[in-house]
DNA sequence: GTCTATAGGGTGATAGAC
DNA sequence: GTCTATCACCCTATAGAC
């Protein structure tokens, strides 16, 4: 039952959509106001200060993350259905935490380069552990960065490659099976 | 025998390297001009506007994707062995060019997004044709899509998954190579 | 908790000297 | 071809009213 966002997270929430939209360049504190409805010093009230504004979308970041590795190992399907399934963007929080820290992380935020290693980190131990081949584990984290890339940091979006790939996930789940038998 | 470049290429030598390794909004005129030895009004004789800049940037990356199509083709190994080798970022001119769009394709500059998709549509044609079987070209894309995300996207290159598959290359040319047959 | 006003510096682009 | 000077605008952040 989702209560009305506080302003902190309506903030927040604009901050990632032009982030996705638009990219780091137009995401300015004028903007993020805007969007989120409230004014350039009401938005400082709650995020002091640019930088201060990065890192509550990086903590946001890392708590759905928790949450998703949670799923991950508990997907009724298995690991590696449920985390190659869930390797194109449909918008959920967590992928919108992740493209806006993305585009982050490539401007020169090491916070944000540092949040999405740790992130592929924690998936890759979760495949590893299931799969028991490192080198089956490296390639399929390797098909899920590709399904991002494709799905998710071209904001197009109709990138041919995923489109396919989407709209043939149950194929794609069988070919990557082939390499873990 | 490379000449000394002209002012023009080391105006958009210096506007990839600062897309490189610092992102979009570092990369104004002014530093642009300063990193290539210009003033800013030496650099807007040759680009007027900044995106004039973006379109010689794409420009060249055009030209360096044809060469490339030409030596993925009459690779001696085979298409999709140099394929996918040739998917990790060795700060090659054609890696530079891409690196540098696709920080221009995360803000929203329509053009680097078009020129990257249609990048990716090419190569799909040769490997779908090498390998025959429309399934196993996109598998093969994705990973080589993992792999610049890897070792490309996230600016620390340092990431994990593409250090251990570039270690074991021929560990993961040999798994891809598994779907061929 | 949210607003307006404003300081101080950066940003793209033009004009005109050499 | 390349420079300096300058314009109008945009950016982050602070101060202080309500």
């Amino acid at each position: 039952m989702p209560s009305a966002p506080s302003a902190r997270d309506r903030v927040l929430d604009a901050f990632e959509n032009i982030l996705i939209t638009q990219g780091e360049r137009t995401a300015t504190l004028d903007a993020v106001a805007a969007e989120a409805g409230v004014s350039k010093g009401g938005l400082l009230y709650h995020f002091g200060s640019k930088d201060a504004l990065v890192e509550g979308l990086i903590d946001r970041l890392g708590a759905l993350v928790v949450d998703d590795l949670t799923n991950i190992r508990t997907a009724p399907a298995g690991v590696v259905d449920y985390f190659l399934r869930s390797s194109v963007n449909t918008e959920s929080p967590l992928d919108r935490a992740i493209i806006a820290a993305t585009r982050l992380a490539q401007g020169s935020q090491p916070k944000a380069q540092e949040a999405l290693k740790s992130m592929q980190r924690a998936w890759f131990d979760v495949v590893n552990e299931a799969v028991g081949d490192e080198a089956v584990a490296r390639t399929i984290m390797l098909v899920s960065d590709g399904l991002y890339y494709n799905s998710a940091l071209l904001p197009t979006a109709l990138s041919e490659t995923s489109n396919r790939a989407l709209a043939n996930m149950d194929e794609l789940v069988a070919m990557v099976s082939r390499l873990t038998r």
